[in-house]
DNA sequence: CTACATGCAAAGAGTTTGCATCCGC
DNA sequence: GCGGATGCAAACTCTTTGCATGTAG
């Protein structure tokens, strides 16, 4: 999940940007909250180290960051936005109503899925970064009695 | 598309709430819009017929419509938020990026999808109004010169 | 030293809420 | 007439923007 410092300073560089401390704060922070982060998560974590950064610098820098491939924005749906570093491989989030927790998965079942609809609806799919919305498997425990079996609500 | 007036009405009075002309005309303006409206779609709409409806009076209703299960709210990512009249059928959106037009489609693939998921992930979807965005098949072939092949970007 | 970046404050969009008034039933 | 619904205005959240100042390279 870390950064590696050369990297992102290298490629900033080359393309005629600067390399600020809060730039490498919110990378960090965007790191240290376990992959995904919303703008005033970023903002919180990087004020506790830095109290005097704005939220327009961090704003303004998400922005930045995705600009720069460092960072993708994904959409959790309810108009929520979080960031997370980019990761070579594609892949997409379960997301639990319940505890919130977020699982990812591979991209190969969404791929096939994707392939199906492109073939009945000749509609090409590019959402690369799918919210799922459920219940995990603990909370379906703790919560319903029916735990087994697949038969959804709807 | 229409909303029998016979049904919500009984609907509302049931349990309890009132049939007003602001919610007459808001059922009205989703039903008009093609099936999606956006709570600014709903108040232009809703104004055009009565210019003296408020803003609050829109999200307030359209709250209540989903409450009443007449309505359903779905996230169409960069949290954008539209509503649709509830229909029997669940169904999935795809969105074209380009020509901003919305497909829907069958629940059926997506079930395949989710259950998938649920095998590999133990997580149950639940998730019934996914929308998925990319190009459809005329923007494709205006656009790109590849209009044949699967090979998605990413 | 020169642009790019930042902080600050103010403006914007979109949505929600308190309260007096109104009106469906 | 009662209680839910509306209009109005203000508040609120989240995000963006203009501008003077600061600072990385």
């Amino acid at each position: 999940m870390s950064h590696q410092n050369l990297d992102y300073a290298r490629l900033m560089h080359e393309r005629g940007f600067r390399v600020t401390p809060q730039r490498q704060l919110i990378l960090d922070a965007i790191c240290e909250s376990g992959g995904h982060a919303a703008p005033d998560d970023v903002y919180a974590r990087v004020r506790r180290r830095s109290p005097a950064v704005n939220r327009a610098t961090i704003y303004r820098n998400l922005d930045f960051l995705c600009d720069m491939h460092l960072v993708t924005s994904i959409d959790m749906g309810q108009g929520s936005k979080v960031y997370e570093i980019v990761c070579e491989t594609p892949h997409h989030h379960l997301i639990c109503r319940e505890c919130r927790g977020v699982v990812q998965i591979s991209h190969a079942l969404a791929k096939a899925f994707f392939s199906e609809i492109e073939r009945d609806y000749e509609f090409h799919v590019e959402s690369d970064h799918l919210a799922l919305f459920g219940l995990c498997r603990a909370c379906r425990a703790k919560k319903g009695g029916a735990v087994s079996g697949g038969g959804g609500s709807r």
